[in-house]
DNA sequence: TGGACAAATCTTGCATACAAGACTGGAAAG
DNA sequence: CTTTCCAGTCTTGTATGCAAGATTTGTCCA
């Protein structure tokens, strides 16, 4: 993403701003999002950053504590297992219905896991996270359904807010063995395989969640004080959104 | 819904009046949503108003014309046809994945299909079109998923335009019949029986549209202008929605 | 009579001002 | 030493004001 204190205040770039450092984890859930902050980060009023808000807002992106600021969510263990439902059932039949793949379509698709070998050989977690999400996009983009692919997207933004409140670990090769699988899968010209794959694959993603532990209050504390491990990586994205509440 | 101008005017409450006023079908695709008149009518500034509009614009239940106006939602037929296929992928995962209906699930649907009924006997084409949506609703709202639940919120209010716009003939007969099925068929514990029902009714009710017409720009000058058929209905919910551009 | 131009009006886009609630820090009392 | 209360500060909630673009209406000219 572009350097947000030199980007054109355009419209809905705010939205996309906070969307893309969600998708990206530069962001962690619960972090306050303060409105004049963000006004003069974006050279703008107030106005249209509670704007963007009530927009976020409307997709379960962040959320409201009355007079006392806007946060990023926080989804609770049983919406984090809802959404994963969601999930199961939207790209079931996504990949049930998908037409062949064009080639361009399989060009896109070995692209991208191309980029999650590089991801994953460099180690760029960041990186990572976001290509993982991103997969499931393209997949509702290739399946040619943008209604679909709008849900898939707020899903994913969810999903990744959810794997920062939860994941236990994280089986980066694991993931992208089963996205390799799915595009196998489409390629051989067998959607209802890609299908029954893909809730195989949400599966495993689900399960390597602990959803018993209940979300750290002192998370962002934790981490500030720790010693900084990724300090190259996280000097690199230095968005001034703040984690402390 | 209850009559707006004595709502008090609580928060998330233009919304909902708005897009109640869509699911019951009082308030045609295109019309003119003016932020003074809402504002006066709901007794807040334009500001809340405009705060509604930008919640609802990222649900494509509203649109915005720059320096124009906001207006409801017209859907093209390409969206249309988008609409009806993400309805059918969630509902059919929906059914499919539908747990054994509870007593009191029973008595809802029953409850619901009896309400069809008098409808249909009544002739009461708005609370037809209302219930007719609803069901849909009903069904993610059994199965447990609030974040489904929601996406097809959205999708029906999105319909229901549809419908206004592309609908030939209405065939609520039919439409009822299918409820019917589904309701049979998740009480016989067939899920499978019921997703497929599902598919074929949202078929067929898609075959009713015919969404090779170009919506009509005079249609509300139109209707305006022919005596008014059904005016001891239309009359009882005198909107001050505007449907003159 | 028809068309083009211009003024007037309306509506939204955006910023700003003020009010009200929430939080923080310190002082005072037990 | 701990707890409670209060003033100060910060942040959001809401209204309002002004500017800019769009539309409409009315007039003038060919």
């Amino acid at each position: 993403m572009q350097d947000l204190s030199t980007s054109p205040p355009q419209l809905q770039s705010i939205d996309k701003a906070i969307v893309d450092a969600i998708l990206s984890a530069r962001i962690q859930p619960g972090a306050r999002l303060n409105e004049n902050q963000l006004a003069t980060l974006f050279s703008v009023s107030r106005t249209r950053v509670r704007e963007a808000m009530m927009r976020l807002e409307a997709r379960c992106i962040v959320t409201v504590s009355p007079r006392r600021g806007w946060f990023v969510a926080e989804p609770s263990a049983e919406e984090a297992r809802h959404v994963y439902g969601a999930r199961r059932i939207v790209e079931y039949g996504l990949l049930r219905s998908m037409p062949a793949l064009s080639e361009a379509d399989r060009a896109a698709l070995h692209q991208h896991l191309e980029e999650e070998r590089q991801a994953i050989a460099a180690g760029d977690r960041q990186r990572l996270t976001c290509l993982m999400g991103d997969f499931h996009i393209r997949l509702a983009e290739i399946a040619g359904n943008p209604v679909l692919r709008e849900v898939l997207r707020d899903l994913t933004a969810r999903t990744i807010l959810i794997s920062l409140l939860y994941q236990s670990e994280f089986h980066a090769l694991q993931s992208h063995e089963g996205h390799c699988a799915i595009v196998t899968a489409l390629e051989a010209g067998e959607p209802e395989a890609a299908a029954a794959l893909a809730i195989q694959h949400l599966d495993e993603v689900e399960e390597g969640l602990d959803l018993t532990r209940r979300p750290d209050p002192l998370a962002d504390l934790r981490r500030s004080l720790q010693p900084d491990l990724e300090a190259g990586l996280s000097s690199l994205s230095s968005m001034p959104f703040t984690n402390h509440r």
